[in-house]
DNA sequence: ATGTAGACTGATGTCGACG
DNA sequence: ACGTCGACATCAGTCTACA
């Protein structure tokens, strides 16, 4: 639960590799900052519903299935 | 998507009425504050993905459930 | 028991620049 | 192409109070 956004991060940045896409590519196709996508990826950052909703579309993926991920890893350790 | 708040603020009230709490002991639960509460579920806030899991996990309901029916609501509309 | 308002703190998210 | 820094604006979340 405390770690949940490195978990989000490491979910997160798995799925743009695998999309091919850097984080310029991707800051600009979902209208954020690439600084903000850097600091998402390395867990600095607690995003919005709203934030993650926009993301998974860019990188076409379902966000319900994001937030299934998160659970495992976060039930893994300390929830 | 734009109206995101909304619908979540629509999932969360209906899980609270159908666990019989009320906003006062959600956020007490939840270590929330109750105003927050009241202004989540009308569609003025727009929560981070932890205050989520921590809802979740109060209202006894998977996060990826929350985030499926939320997905649906949204597809029906702008997304 | 809930909605609302206002003032507040801290975190999210932006932007320009550098290594 | 990515990490980082600092300054900044905006929004999440708190608190007190009243209807």
């Amino acid at each position: 639960m405390s770690d949940l956004n490195i978990y989000l991060g490491q979910i997160l940045r798995k799925y743009r590799n695998e999309r091919g896409l850097n984080q310029e590519e991707l800051a600009f196709q979902s209208d954020l900052d690439r600084t903000y996508i850097s600091l998402l990826e390395r867990g600095k950052r607690n995003p919005t519903i709203k934030t993650l909703f926009i993301l998974c579309s860019v990188l076409d993926i379902s966000p319900e299935l994001i937030i299934k991920e998160l659970q495992t890893k976060v039930l893994e350790r300390d929830f």
